[in-house]
Formats: structure tokens, C-alpha cells, sequence
DNA sequence: ACCTGAACACCGTTCAAGT
DNA sequence: ACCTGAACACCGTTCAAGT
């Protein structure tokens, strides 16, 4: 008991941490996380002081860190896109059961934010005007993480019933179901993305002429 | 004490107080809902057996409830898209201190989802082709889930230290600040969606000619 | 500085008892 | 069926005490 000879506990580890019950358990608690790393609760508060708050954005920093926008830096904007897209997806996926936890808040953090000097970088030699490009990174973002929340969503139940709409009724059937709604919505997104900054891109340059 | 002569609660009773909670405090709890019902908190659960998740469930049904599109009835699609995606946006900024809570669970109640029924027959009749119209209105969700919660995140500190990429912090000084930073996105989303949707149909009516 | 041990106020949920 | 009153296990946070 007492102060130990070295620390026990970090920041890295305690984020460490509760990522791996996060991951195995979908949320967390305080005394979960000091069972974990064999601690008594109020130790945690001492590297800590933001209490649970600050844990959860120990781990949103460490799943977010693995969005990967460096394809910019090798290939067009426009290939590069689509896999910078599948790498916020993939990111969230890996924690998929945290997701609910990580999402509530965007991705606002300077250290993770610097990240998207590739993007920024892309976007800026592809000749996009730079007081857009910002926007159209948040943008972006908002679709990859709402993608992320509906790829942990239960599959939509089409209620047989007579008063869905036939168009919706319509639609809904011709849907693919499982996994494939989910990547569908996805691609699309990604693709309509796409093409409609390219149209952006156009009319910027023809501008300019 | 005992069984009331009427029922002192009923499903909606429960909804709209929660959500008038939710609105003042951006957050409920089930003694204070049960304060403000003036009931105890076990008679709650007589009429919620799924506890505070189906409490959520209920503030989540009555938030997206007033998501309209409607427009889609009376306009051109590429002109319905902007006002139903700023319907959605506004619904979720209306409750804006409940985002976190509500934005957690994606929009797939069954009632919530024959709303979109206008969306659904607007984009039908505009040509888009049946088995991806469900996945471009999820992908479109998506975006504006994105954007709800982007809307209610804390303004993006542009950390002045040299870390930085050259291109991010061009483009981050060319960006608008505060609340102009939301709508600059929200706004390239929506132009840059209906854009490439466009090209989608555009491509879809080409291989049908 | 860094941890223990114990305490505090509070939470969500359940259950027997009443009409 | 519908509510009360009381209980249970648990939570996040704080604080004095120890080295």
C-alpha cells in the first residue's frame, strides 16, 4: 500500500485496457477497468482526472488512430477516396460492439484531426478550393460514421402490413438483406461521394479557366 | 395506494415527459422521469417492461417523427432531396442536447420507416432503380445522422503548434469558424450527394435507352 | 506522486403487497 | 391491471490516509 517503487498504472495502459474490455464486453465500467488492471478504482482517477469521460476518449483516440487517409499521398483523389472511406468503416468495425460508445462524439481530436494531412493534402492538389476542403472532409466523415452506426444496426423488418406504402413496400423488397443492405448503402454512398465532388471539382476548374 | 380508479400512465404519457426531460437536461433518468410522471418508479415499468432502453426507444420515435419528406410528393427529386435532408437535420437539432442519445440507434423503427415512403416514390418515379432507391435513402441517413452529430461537436481547435501538416493547417485557416463550419458541411454534403446522384441516374437511364 | 480502503449519493431493476 | 413502498446490486466519484 502507499505510493509503489514505479507506477503501476498510465494513460497508454488504462486506454489499453479498456479497449480490450470494450471490445469484449460492448461498454465498460470504472470497476471493471480497475479489476483489469488489478487497481483500485480511485488510482485510475489520478492519471485520469475526466473520470469515465476521459476513458471513453482514451479509446475512441486509440480506434480512430487506425483511419488510414495516406492513399492520398500515392493515388488521384478520386481512387484514393474510396479507400480512405473503407478504412474509417473498417476502424469502426473492429470495435464494433463499442461503436455506440465511440460515436456519440465526432472525431475531434487535434492528435487525430493532423492525421488528415494526406487528405487534405490529396484534395488540395486535385485543385479543390481550400476553404471547402475542410467541409468537404467533415462531410465525408458524417457519411463514414453514420455508415458505422448503420452497420451495427439490426436488419430492417419490412412489416408485411397494409399500411406501408406500396413504393416503400416496393423498395423494400427489391433490397438485398443481411450484411449486403448494409454494403450496398455503403458503396453507394461512396461512389454518389464521389462523383458528386467531381462535379464539384469540374465547376471549380471551369471557373478558374 | 393500489390500482387508480384510471390509469395514471399510459405509453405516451411516458414518451412526451421523457422527452421534455431529455430536451431541459440533455439527459433522464428513471426517479426523475418518475418524479416528473408524479409516480413511483416501479409503475413505469408496468408500462415499459424493456426499462430505459424502450424509454430511449420512445424519445427516439418522437424526435424522428418529424422528419418529413414529403416533399418528394410535390417537387422534382433533386429539389425534395436538400429540404428533406434539412427536415432530418433540423428534427435531430431540435433535440440537440439528446443527439448522444438518441443518434446511438439508427432511424429503423418500422412506423418511423413507412414515412419514407415519399422518398421512396419520388425517387422511383424520378427513374432510379428499385433494388438500390432503399440503399441510397440509407446511405443518405447516414450523411445526416453524420451531420446531427457534427452539429452539437465543439468547434475543431486548430492546434497553432508545428505538428501539423503544411496542407491541414491551409486548409483549416481557409475554413469558417463556429457554427459556419457546420452548415459549410452540411450544405457541400447535400449539393455534392444530389450531384452524384444524379450521375447515378444519368447512368441508369443511359443503359436502359 | 501514486496507490489503498472506505465512504457517499445515486442509479436501474425487481418484487411483494395492496386495490 | 395498475400502482406503492421497500429492497437489491451496482455504479461513478471523492477523500483521508499511507508511503
Amino acid at each position: 500500500m502507499g505510493r509503489p517503487r514505479t507506477p503501476k498504472l498510465d494513460r497508454d495502459k488504462i486506454g489499453a485496457a479498456a479497449l480490450n474490455l470494450v471490445d469484449r464486453d460492448g461498454d465498460f465500467t470504472m470497476p471493471g477497468l480497475a479489476a483489469q488492471l488489478g487497481v483500485q478504482v480511485a488510482a485510475i482517477y489520478h492519471h485520469i482526472p475526466g473520470g469515465r469521460a476521459e476513458v471513453i476518449e482514451l479509446i475512441r483516440v486509440r480506434a480512430t488512430g487506425q483511419v488510414d487517409g495516406t492513399a492520398f499521398d500515392r493515388l488521384p483523389w478520386d481512387e484514393a477516396f474510396p479507400l480512405w472511406a473503407r478504412s474509417f468503416l473498417d476502424a469502426f468495425r473492429a470495435h464494433s460492439t463499442a461503436i455506440r460508445l465511440l460515436a456519440t462524439e465526432p472525431v475531434r481530436d487535434p492528435g487525430i484531426v493532423a492525421i488528415y494531412g494526406s487528405v487534405a493534402g490529396g484534395l488540395r492538389r486535385a485543385g479543390f478550393p481550400d476553404d471547402q476542403i475542410f467541409g468537404i472532409i467533415t462531410a465525408a466523415e458524417s457519411f463514414f460514421l453514420g455508415a458505422a452506426l448503420d452497420s451495427v444496426a439490426p436488419d430492417v423488418m419490412v412489416t408485411p402490413g397494409g399500411d406501408t406504402p406500396a413504393d416503400l413496400e416496393a423498395v423494400l423488397e427489391a433490397a438485398p438483406t443481411g450484411a449486403e443492405r448494409h454494403w450496398q448503402a455503403f458503396e453507394i454512398g461512396v461512389r454518389v461521394f464521389v462523383d458528386g465532388l467531381r462535379r464539384l471539382l469540374d465547376a471549380t476548374l471551369a471557373l478558374q479557366h
